[in-house]
DNA sequence: ATGCTTAATCGTAAAAATACGATTTAAGTT
DNA sequence: AACTTAAATCGTATTTTTACGATTAAGCAT
């Protein structure tokens, strides 16, 4: 019960990539910039920074909470969306870990 | 002539989606830690290491070689892979260098 | 309660990604 | 030259992503 979905991959793999998809879409990397950027962390003018209608926008949202980068608060009429420290440094680690991986060329 | 395709965003923005989108498939990152972590760099042993078909660990090692992340010498009558250093290194650097741009949670 | 603003969701269309089998190309062998 | 092996490409089906407008829901004013 409850497994992960995709047995063919580790955990590991199946994680990275998922992180990596949602880093994967240049909206979503503005995205990510503007909240790591912003002192205050911004609400619907996201909106108004990127070339994108208020629906899409929306749902480059809800790929970004869905892995777990970012974290929306209720804010009045509006909601205050920010980065999630915990799963930004994971995901951080996890690319990290990936990347320290490959030390020297051994060929080619 | 030759825009980069999208100026919608930065070109910094679509490199990173364009890196990370590469990343964002748990085949493709099955492929990389095989590639960093085997002494010599293998050929068509992914294809064994991979629960997909010959031609669709072609594709993906297609979409790798693509965005300049792996490069393939021929060898004989099949193909070594291998990582590119220079391309491995600054996806690196692209990638931490977003991560680190967000210090602490001044909000939410 | 009514209206206004903000953001999520719905429905949907169009494009891109994923995967496979079959075929082709290339490099060695015999 | 014919054969074998390895890998790329082709054609195609299926699924997923991306994007939008329209609608709904939620919160705050008046």
């Amino acid at each position: 019960m409850g497994a992960t979905k995709t047995q063919k991959y580790t955990e590991i793999q199946n994680e990275l990539a998922g992180v990596a998809k949602a880093l994967g879409h240049p909206a979503r990397v503005a995205i990510l910039q503007l909240l790591a950027s912003k002192q205050s962390c911004i609400c619907g003018d996201i909106v108004d920074e990127l070339p994108l209608s208020q629906s899409t926008v929306s749902q480059h949202l809800k790929e970004l909470k869905n892995v777990g980068l970012i974290k929306g608060n209720i804010d009045g009429p509006s909601v205050c969306y920010c980065i999630d420290l915990e799963a930004w440094n994971q995901a951080k680690a996890k690319l990290a870990t990936l990347f320290d991986s490959y030390k020297d060329p051994s060929c080619c």
